[in-house]
DNA sequence: CGCGAGCTTGATGCCGATCAATGCATGTGG
DNA sequence: CCACATGCATTGATCGGCATCAAGCTCGCG
């Protein structure tokens, strides 16, 4: 059940992970609350759990019971095909929701793995859906979150389908600085919390042609890759990769 | 706003369309619900829909108000980049919900493309809300429906990182056929509503590597196929090759 | 009947997989 | 501090599956 992760109670006095006091609260479940709707978040979201880099928080099978908010960290997620092929269906930082897999089966039907030292808010999904019932904002926000995910996993489903490998991790590569940049970090210059392979097995591709990718974009003068630091020196080439535009 | 299709309110006297009566109803929204809830139902669902094979339902970007379930007929959903390339997102048959992507942003993100003339309900998603509000089990059972959907997502995801060509051949139609079982439909012979292109697109793979397989699991013994008649001769060994283990 | 959309089949080429060797950073024990 | 192990990344050589290009085929339909 807890796969290695200690359970932490939040305590009265530590109010800074309160969602009323969360500096991710912009990003994650609570958008646009009102004071009261705040509180009772915080009442509901009374538990954080501490998972270490290369634990599960929860694995295909597991029963379903709650979501998870990432507060610090960074998880990747993936399904697995019954002889042993994985497919890692996304990468998750603060602010995001884990388990939504979870609701239609009350079983999780995906792992999700620890990239590094991590902590989530623990959210029973019984009580969230109490909550949403009566807050109409609650329950906007969290079916916009799921919609979110189905439009994500669209476009996953259109870079696997008809992208080539350069655009592939163009597209990647934009994606994670954008999200980096919604948190506050840099947007040129990042640090990749996964290897080649775990990349490979999001795109669709091996480790050698992620690595090979990363070269042709250093020699290219698109990006400066040492090891898992990545600048980005020209973003409009990324772009116009993803779009094809460079094409015509 | 209706692209060609027409819009006919339900008579009083039309009551086989009703939820209440709908022999689609194990399979859709309604799934378990008491008389009252069923009754309120009805009422929510007022319209419906008609659409012209080739028309759409809807369009990315059209504003979003409603869910669609489709009564009859058969839809596809494909999003598109910017330079033109498509992505098939998913076939979508009677009982099955449309329109969930739009959610997220209050437009829809990929079109809805009827493959041969079709019905849907019409369900206005702010009556949906306030409904699921007032009772649980319709609450519940929208959030499996959208986690279903994240599910399905997953299991694309994984077909088109990890699988061959013949592999995903294989998961297309073992996944059509589980799900026209589950109508009613025989299970081992079926008529394809879509075309090779549209099969490739969705499969990732280009529309003779689609006509290619085809012909394999034809000379193999696997499957008859008539043009877009199909049966199915050996399902187990499509189940092998999808699950890989006749590589063992 | 003849047209056209969709399907099949063949020949060829390319992108990314595979196989293999080397490089590089980090850590550990002697 | 060095020797060595280990995990990850890079790079090269070769291979194979699917895309591409091209030609005919089938069937429904005006």
């Amino acid at each position: 059940m807890s796969h290695n992760a200690t359970v932490v109670p939040i305590k009265a006095a530590d109010l800074k992970v309160a969602c009323s006091n969360c500096n991710l609260r912009e990003l994650c479940l609570p958008v646009g609350f009102t004071d009261q709707e705040l509180g009772r978040l915080d009442d509901m979201v009374a538990l954080r759990r501490s998972v270490r880099r290369g634990d599960t928080l929860f694995r295909a099978g597991d029963h379903f019971e709650s979501l998870f908010a990432v507060r610090t960290g960074f998880f990747k997620t993936r399904v697995s095909s019954e002889d042993g092929r994985d497919q890692v269906t996304g990468f998750h930082m603060a602010g995001e929701l884990l388990g939504l897999d979870g609701i239609s089966s009350d079983r999780h039907t995906c792992d999700a793995v620890a990239l590094e030292d991590s902590q989530v808010c623990v959210i029973p999904y019984g009580q969230l859906e109490a909550l949403s019932r009566e807050f109409t904002d609650l329950q906007r926000q969290f079916h916009r979150i799921m919609s979110r995910e189905i439009v994500r996993d669209q476009g996953v489903m259109l870079l696997l389908g008809s992208m080539r490998a350069e655009e592939r991790l163009a597209a990647f590569l934009l994606n994670l600085t954008q999200r980096l940049q919604a948190r506050g970090f840099s947007g040129s210059s990042l640090v990749l919390r996964m290897t080649r392979e775990e990349i490979g097995t999001y795109l669709g591709l091996k480790l050698e042609t992620v690595s090979r990718c990363f070269s042709k974009f250093q020699d290219d003068g698109v990006l400066q890759v040492k090891q898992r630091q990545i600048e980005v020196l020209d973003a409009e080439a990324l772009r116009e990769l993803v779009n094809g535009s460079a094409c015509q």
